[in-house]
DNA sequence: TAATTCCCGACTGAATTACTCAGTATATTA
DNA sequence: TAATATACTGAGTAATTCAGTCGGGAATTA
């Protein structure tokens, strides 16, 4: 298990398609530009979720990246592990043999805390993050100023309604 | 809240401290030998982890690094904390406006997905992990081993009975 | 004094991060 | 059918971090 900013990119990432899942697919482009992260390294980021299962991509105008699963059955620790490379290598390789021929203290402990983290990850999914009512409230009130933006410079839309996922 | 292997070297050097509390101080040319770490990269992280207060140094022969507070008091969330600079920033840079002044959904769903991790990592002490008695059965164990083959190649004590601490 | 340990700072190769560019493939719409 | 919007792929790259080396110093013990 390893955390860095890559993690918290897909994770984020993720989220973001998690709330505007009912409006259908949600483009990297939109992603890159809400969250600051160049599109390209999202295409790299986002080649893993979808090896995983986790989204799948739509082609063509109109299209983008959908949750590959209900979001109830994401869990935070498989974003993670999808992008981070989970290499959790102790000093004997996973051989457990550096205590003559014995599981050492050290593999044992950091092994034991290793899973105690990801077993915590694993129990949080995307939609028990969403679905609380004080998200819900400021996701309807960045959709509206997004709409609100909309109007007053209306883009031309790629299909009808599927622009307000724009927001942010 | 970030974690990587650098993380992992402080903790489980953190858990050898802890383990071997009551036998005197620990050297950082021991922990180097037994978890495979070079000692100039412990010296490092024992510089931030002592910065912290999580440990003590003592100084000449018979020294070593003792823990700067009962293992009880000691969190692993302090320690990684401690060694790997947690700058999580957001796009905003702790700002909380980059939605027309508003922290935005996703700043509000990292934080929030942050500080549970957090919490659930500043619960775990040193001592709920080395106190459980499989952990104390194979502590024993290995100092047995240690002192068998201590036995065998007697070193040359740097202080009566310290050299035990040399099992990993 | 000599040995042992912590302590400190500068430097370095290797790996990873985050990004860029240049394309190809597929679906939609006009 | 042509134009366009999107996903996909892979090679390359600057910046950063990791992990380690080196060369010293300072305090403590014997
Ligand atoms: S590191 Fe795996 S047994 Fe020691
Ligand atoms: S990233 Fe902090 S408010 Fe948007």
């Amino acid at each position: 298990m390893k955390l860095s900013t890559k993690g918290r990119y897909a994770v984020t990432a993720m989220l973001d398609l998690a709330i505007h899942d009912h409006e259908g697919p949600v483009t990297l482009a939109d992603i890159s530009q809400c969250q600051g992260i160049s599109l390209s390294y999202l295409e790299q980021l986002f080649a893993k979720l979808r090896k995983e299962g986790l989204v799948e991509g739509v082609r063509g105008p109109g299209g983008g990246y959908r949750l590959g699963r209900p979001a109830s059955q994401i869990s935070i620790a498989e974003i993670i592990n999808s992008v981070d490379e989970n290499i959790d290598v102790t000093r004997c390789l996973g051989n457990k043999d550096c205590q003559g021929g014995e599981k050492c203290l050290t593999h044992q402990l950091w092994e034991d805390l290793s899973s105690r983290l990801y077993a915590f990850l694993d129990d949080l999914t995307l939609a028990s993050f969403i679905n609380r009512p004080e998200i819900r409230e400021v996701s309807r009130r960045q959709d509206t100023i997004a709409s609100r933006i909309a109007t007053m410079f209306p883009p031309r839309p790629a299909r009808v309604g599927a622009n307000i996922s724009a927001s942010c």
